[in-house]
DNA sequence: CGTCATTACTCGTCATAACAAGTTCTGGAG
DNA sequence: CTCCAGAACTTGTTATGACGAGTAATGACG
């Protein structure tokens, strides 16, 4: 069968970017859309493939990907489906906390308490993996969200990327943002470890909340891409106010 | 043209486990072991074609692999490099708590407090996806590490598996393994929310702590693979004992 | 009517091939 | 010696082709 080598319309094939990424935002955003609803069938490789004019490694690249994201999940034998609808989609994505509140439509700004440098100390030191003695700055802030406190950030950075961040503005922008916008520096994973706590004295202050408030105390270790810790937290979220949400993936090993 | 079939040395062509899986596996354990130290580069794509006798697909898709399992990463022009040691090596993943702790090392058990059958109500109706009306099965457990209360789970299932769920042996197995493995559900993914709260009276008898001390609530929904909610879930966390770990992938969108 | 083999579809795996794009090293021009 | 072009590496993207394996519908057979 002849089929005519139309060239695919839609797909720009001078850009630089990847047409499996192309096909992934066309799909993704159908998906959506609701062009394609959840739980039915998408159409099967061999049709994307005539589609959109491409070869199956790019169509399957494409939807692996949009499977990693979860929007699509495979059966073998039968077909590709359309996972549930969005409402959470992809929170297991490591975001600053502006970030991720403006993603959902909140406005957020940030008052910086106090910008200091001193010795980092066995604990710090151990996390961003330097001698107890090195000089590494730590960065107090209060989150509000609302006009209304929402946590405490006491971060840690080495010296040189703390000397940087102090001259940025701090109130508006995600430290996450400027590491990878302007400095430069991908960022791979981070490490956290969640726990309940009582708000002491300082953190009632600072919160506006009464003294024994609960309290999520999160410890958060954020690596670069090639596994360098770069930015050790203590973040003290108010108990009544937010909640940590998050979706986590069953390991498809 | 017919191309003979020639089989390639080292690994096992008749076996049921494809290559790249088997060449991840080798590659897995060369990391693991020191064979290849941290932020090594690897051998190149190439040199691994040529030593396992494969094509550069099967070489990408176990690198791949192991890119998303956090062991390596990849530097466009440069090459591949492994990461960071163990210590926290996928821990984003979907396990139960049995599960989790018992890959650590530690014992645990649940007393089973109730099993009873209900009315899902409007709160986990909605979440599991069933009509106000329609009967439930709350199971409430109390989970143990080294005979220590350390968490309350109050879980809904729908009524076909909860019926079905207390006939085992849920002091020593977890729920997610039975699903898995007797009832062959394939799991996809869950939502979290964690909050911080106040350990009520029957919170603090159960856990047996103090009235207000700090506890971690998670309210968790299990999806099945093809995205239809399974297991909704409340779990209580002394939050003197322990402390929620995770990593969290920055998005390679 | 129930069972089973066939068949036609799906996704899963793997080979060969080519070019693009980023990095590093080298050698020659100035 | 310095600087810059290019070679020689790396990973990234894409095409074409083939076979395997799981699923489902079909139809023949008992």
């Amino acid at each position: 069968m002849v089929k005519p080598r139309k060239t695919p319309s839609q797909l720009l094939h001078v850009s630089p970017v990847p047409l499996y990424t192309q096909i992934k935002e066309i799909l993704r955003d159908r998906i959506l859309d609701g062009s394609y609803q959840a739980h039915e069938q998408m159409p099967s490789e061999s049709e994307l493939m005539s589609t959109f004019g491409v070869s199956r490694i790019t169509v399957r690249q494409a939807l692996g990907d949009l499977q990693k994201e979860g929007l699509i999940f495979k059966i073998h034998g039968k077909g590709t489906y359309v996972s549930k609808p969005k409402a959470f989609q992809n929170i297991a994505e490591l975001q600053g906390f502006g970030e991720a509140m403006s993603s959902m439509g909140y406005e957020t700004f940030s008052r910086v308490v106090s910008i200091k440098s001193m010795p980092a100390g066995a604990t710090v030191g151990a996390r961003l993996n330097a001698a107890d003695s090195e000089e590494i700055v730590e960065l107090r802030r209060v989150r509000y969200l609302n006009r209304a406190p929402i946590s405490l950030d006491v971060t840690y950075v080495p010296k040189s990327i703390g000397e940087r961040l102090a001259k940025e503005d701090l109130a508006h922008r995600d430290i996450f943002l400027i590491l990878e916008n302007d400095y430069g520096i991908a960022l791979g994973a981070a490490e956290l470890q969640i726990e309940s706590m009582l708000a002491d004295d300082y953190l009632a202050r600072q919160l506006k909340v009464e003294e024994g408030a609960p309290v999520l105390r999160i410890e958060r270790l954020t690596l670069t891409a090639d596994g360098r810790p770069i930015d050790f937290e203590y973040l003290y979220y108010r108990g009544d106010a937010f909640q940590y949400r998050m979706r986590i993936e069953r390991s498809h090993v």
